[in-house]
RNA sequence: GCCCGAGUGGCGGAACGGUAGACGCAGGGGAUUCAAAAUCCUCCGCCCUAACGGGUGUGCGAGUUCGAAUCUCGCCUCGGGCACCA
């Protein structure tokens, strides 16, 4: 036996070594460059729950692939890591383990980040910062102090998740059908005065500007321009019968007016209120609308229910015809303008509610040439399709809805009812949170002076470190002296705000922070200008509406403030959103019969059944995100340590497409390392070669490898990192097998190399060393393809009849369609298939395809 | 309930409207070995066939096309989001 095969795959022999290789070089530390092409890679930085998951793996080693590659290209790369560190989790770790959330927060971070080191990622960590940081908090909280002095922040009451119970505020994931997660109490929607965004002014802005994205997914995109929501409609009032007054309503179907059955408020309209005030059976209908979650899910799919207030309204066509007015849970506040009219033969929701209230069901159209019964089932079509109308008000018997509503409005205006508007979905940022783990909103509250903002020296207001979680509810709230302070305006006697941020406002701008950790102002123009945008941000798909709409707000606002250039108002020129790794959820039922989650590896699997130590079966919930609370996460920290990180970063970025969301498998990791075995061993053999061996196939070899060449760029460009491990998986193949001479294959293996490195760095720098590569493979410029290797002279034809194949022939690639056509038909299979017979026509797509149409 | 996706062998997946199943995993057979591991060779959608070959096949049902996994319409199932999870 040799010493040669003796020698094998010990990743964690050199894995380290190369790590620390890249560090004393500096690699990784971004310089700005004039001089050169800056690229900016960002993943979406990471809670810190406590360990890293696979997920995490799977995301940065996306952004890794790229930002190595994007270096090879010549470019001057920005990969920073942080931390999105305020949060929930850190306040409920306190209440049920003690201690400061902090601490828990600051031990995490560190956890995660020894096991992040590991794996090799390009990462300046010189930039990293975490948002609880008081150093980054307290640029956020002077911001916001701008912000609110731009007029880009206010307060209005809003509802919020009241535990009665608790005495608390919930967050719409502590609201379990309709319950408090831990009264178990019955939750209400309740009042408070909140600080808002003004996101609504950009409304039309943001829409219009997603037409700029032009390398966002479409999907997203299509997602968010929905969120915001454009709609034009006729907003007009009803005349109460009884003339006390008005009912001012929006609508999107004016062309439904005359179908109107009746007129439907919010539970929380004035009116409603009004009357309620003298009538207990409607306050108590009120209450009862009152309860549970504030979600929209929640407001919609629960019963619909309605109170008669025995008022009716006039039909604005016809004052003899009366509408009654009733009381909705189903009809939001703060969407138009809280009372809608009813069109029970148009609008599934209104049909229901018409059909249990026996309110009378009018149809304004049909279908063209169909029978249709309009009590039994509402008649919905697209706008865009043509209907037979049979209660028109200007326009053609026969015309689309979005006709016939531009029709409704132009009449309606002429007739002076009401006036056509155009309105947003898109709601204001709520930024208050009654929590304490959270940026505090840098305000005080003043006798004499009302809610006037801090001195922005006085800034970062800091959270206070002596509070206790061991009651319910914000401790700030209850802190003995955090509250007490100087009006910044009138320097008397006042109380801090105890609303800290919505934790979307912190990592709303650290793309941008990035750019200049450590400055002493929110950002350092000169590198914002350098390094903004982000060419590339690689995320979740969770993200694609509330993060990224709200960056994309916050990013207009800090320029609006001064506090970004005006280029990049879009901060992400590129989005990529990752799908998820799902995982097999494992619960069982506390005595209360609520859902008690137990992680994967306590969980024993038998033929598709679940069983704890103990014995328990346990319910399996099939592919849910992977989440800590439902605790369905797969530490990736057991195979780097037995594999190493290459595995690890080769395992997830193989077989599946990076937008795609994965159930994860624990088996295939072994055969990932055994593969790179063979590739470290390959190397080595290869190396061992004399050099001055000759061999034959060296043409062969070189188009196999310049093919690999442009295979592998092009899917590295394109995301298709999976696709790009397959096209290594073949060249790796052809370059086993080669008898090509020692020089060829030497020179093939040290492009290989460079191929891999992206993916695999430590095993690329290894490889690369033992093949006398120069200096750092993670220095080498990315080779590039010879055009002239990748053409050639045949192709390989399928013969199809009637699009099913029966021959292939292989022509010259610049053979002429009549010539491919002749060959083709004398082709021996061919012929046979013909048996005589003459085709109709032959289609022949040059470098595609002949079919033969019989 | 509303908005957005996804669905292809035993598994992960590949396929500018043009050879369905690249590449990998798992599995079968063989070589090597005292034996095993490792390694190498080979087969591998399903059905019929000894074989040559034929039929069938991309969640379901229609349609457009010379040709559909791909485009259109209608369903089904699963996933994400729904404004206080991050």
């Amino acid at each position: 036996m040799s010493a040669q095969s003796d020698a094998r795959y010990l990743p964690q022999e050199f894995e380290t070594r190369w790590q620390t290789a890249w560090e004393t070089a500096g690699c990784f530390t971004a310089k700005s460059d004039p001089a050169r092409p800056k690229y900016y890679v960002l993943e979406m930085f990471p809670y810190p729950s406590g360990r890293i998951h696979i997920g995490h793996v799977r995301n940065y080693t996306m952004g890794d692939v790229v930002a190595r590659y994007k270096k090879a290209q010549g470019f001057s790369v920005l990969h920073p890591m942080g931390w999105d560190a305020f949060g929930m989790p850190a306040e409920n770790a306190a209440m049920q383990e003690g201690g400061h959330p902090g601490t828990w927060t600051y031990n995490n971070i560190k956890v995660m980040k020894g096991q992040m080191k590991p794996l090799g990622l390009s990462i300046d960590w010189s930039r990293e910062f975490a948002t609880c940081d008081p150093e980054y908090y307290g640029q956020q909280q002077a911001m916001f102090i701008d912000m609110l002095n731009a007029g880009l922040v206010y307060r209005k009451n809003a509802v919020v998740n009241w535990d009665p119970v608790d005495m608390t505020v919930l967050a719409n994931e502590q609201v379990i059908d309709g319950k408090g997660w831990r009264s178990g109490a019955e939750v209400e929607r309740r009042e408070l005065t909140q600080w808002f965004f003004k996101i609504s002014d950009y409304s039309g802005e943001l829409l219009d500007a997603i037409d700029g994205l032009k390398d966002w997914p479409e999907k997203v995109r299509l997602m968010q321009a929905n969120w915001i929501g454009k709609s034009r409609g006729l907003q007009f009032a009803f005349e109460r019968a009884d003339g006390q007054g008005q009912i001012e309503v929006y609508t999107t179907r004016p062309d439904t007016l005359m179908g109107a059955s009746f007129v439907g408020i919010s539970a929380d309209h004035p009116l409603a209120k009004e009357l309620a005030a003298t009538n207990p059976a409607l306050q108590a209908f009120r209450e009862d609308c009152a309860k549970g979650g504030t979600t929209a899910e929640a407001l919609e799919t629960a019963e619909k229910k309605g109170f008669d207030t025995g008022l009716t309204v006039k039909h604005p066509f016809d004052p003899t015809w009366e509408l009654p007015i009733w009381v909705a849970n189903f009809i939001l506040m703060d969407y138009g303008t809280g009372a809608i009219f009813g069109c029970p033969a148009h609008d599934q929701r209104d049909h229901d509610f018409a059909r249990k209230y026996g309110l009378p069901i009018v149809d304004t159209f049909l279908p063209v040439g169909q029978e249709w019964d309009i009590q039994a089932e509402p008649f919905v079509p697209l706008k865009s399709e043509s209907v037979r109308w049979t209660r028109a008000f200007g326009w053609a018997e026969d015309a689309t809805s979005d006709a016939a509503i531009d029709a409704a409005i132009a009449h309606c205006e002429s007739q002076g009812i009401g006036t056509g508007v155009t309105k947003f979905r898109l709601r204001d940022w709520g930024l208050s949170r009654q929590r304490y783990w959270g940026c505090p909103i840098p305000v005080v509250h003043c006798q004499s002076c009302g809610v006037v903002p801090e001195k922005k020296e006085n800034l970062p207001v800091r959270l206070p470190e002596d509070v206790t979680f061991d009651t319910p509810g914000n401790p700030l709230d209850r802190h003995p002296t955090w509250r007490q302070c100087t009006c910044p305006t009138c320097g008397g006697p006042a109380l801090r705000e105890t609303d800290t941020m919505d934790t979307f406002v912190d990592s709303s701008w650290y793309y941008a922070r990035f750019t200049a950790p450590h400055a002493s102002t929110p950002t350092d123009l000169a590198e914002a200008d350098y390094w903004m945008n982000v060419d590339q941000y690689i995320g979740g798909i969770e993200h694609a509406i509330l993060h990224l709409l709200y960056s994309r707000f916050f990013a207009r606002a800090m320029h609006k403030t001064g506090h970004l250039p005006a280029k990049s108002i879009e901060p992400f020129n590129a989005l990529f959103t990752q799908g998820m790794v799902t995982h097999a959820i494992f619960q069982t039922r506390d005595d209360k019969g609520r859902a008690v989650y137990h992680f994967p590896e306590d969980v024993d699997l038998r033929d598709g059944r679940g069983f704890l130590a103990d014995g328990t079966e346990v319910e399996i919930i099939p592919s849910a995100k992977m989440s800590k609370s439902k605790k369905n996460v797969v530490d990736p920290v057991a195979i780097i340590e037995k594999f190493g990180a290459d595995t690890a970063r080769w395992f997830v970025m193989s077989d599946s497409p990076p937008e795609r969301d994965v159930e994860w498998t624990a088996s295939g990791a072994e055969a990932t390392f055994k593969h790179l075995g063979r590739v470290w061993a390959l190397g080595a053999r290869i190396a061992a070669l004399p050099a001055d061996q000759v061999g034959e196939g060296d043409d062969d070899l070189a188009k196999a490898l310049h093919r690999a060449i442009a295979d592998v760029t092009a899917t590295i460009e394109g995301f298709a990192f999976n696709k790009a491990i397959a096209k290594l998986y073949e060249l790796t193949n052809t370059l086993s097998r080669t008898k090509a001479s020692a020089a060829a294959q030497k020179q093939a293996a040290r492009v290989l190399a460079q191929l891999m490195a992206p993916m695999t760095p430590h095993l690329a720098e290894e490889l690369w060393h033992m093949l006398g590569g120069d200096g750092l493979v993670t220095e080498a410029p990315w080779p590039k393809a010879d055009p002239a290797l990748l053409v050639d002279d045949t192709v390989t034809l399928p013969v199809q009849f009637n699009g099913k194949k029966k021959a292939e022939i292989t022509v010259p690639a610049d053979a002429s369609k009549e010539e491919v056509e002749k060959r083709a038909l004398a082709d021996e299979a061919v012929q046979r298939v013909l048996a005589g017979a003459m085709p109709k026509k032959v289609i022949v797509v040059p470098g595609r395809i002949v079919n033969v149409v019989l």
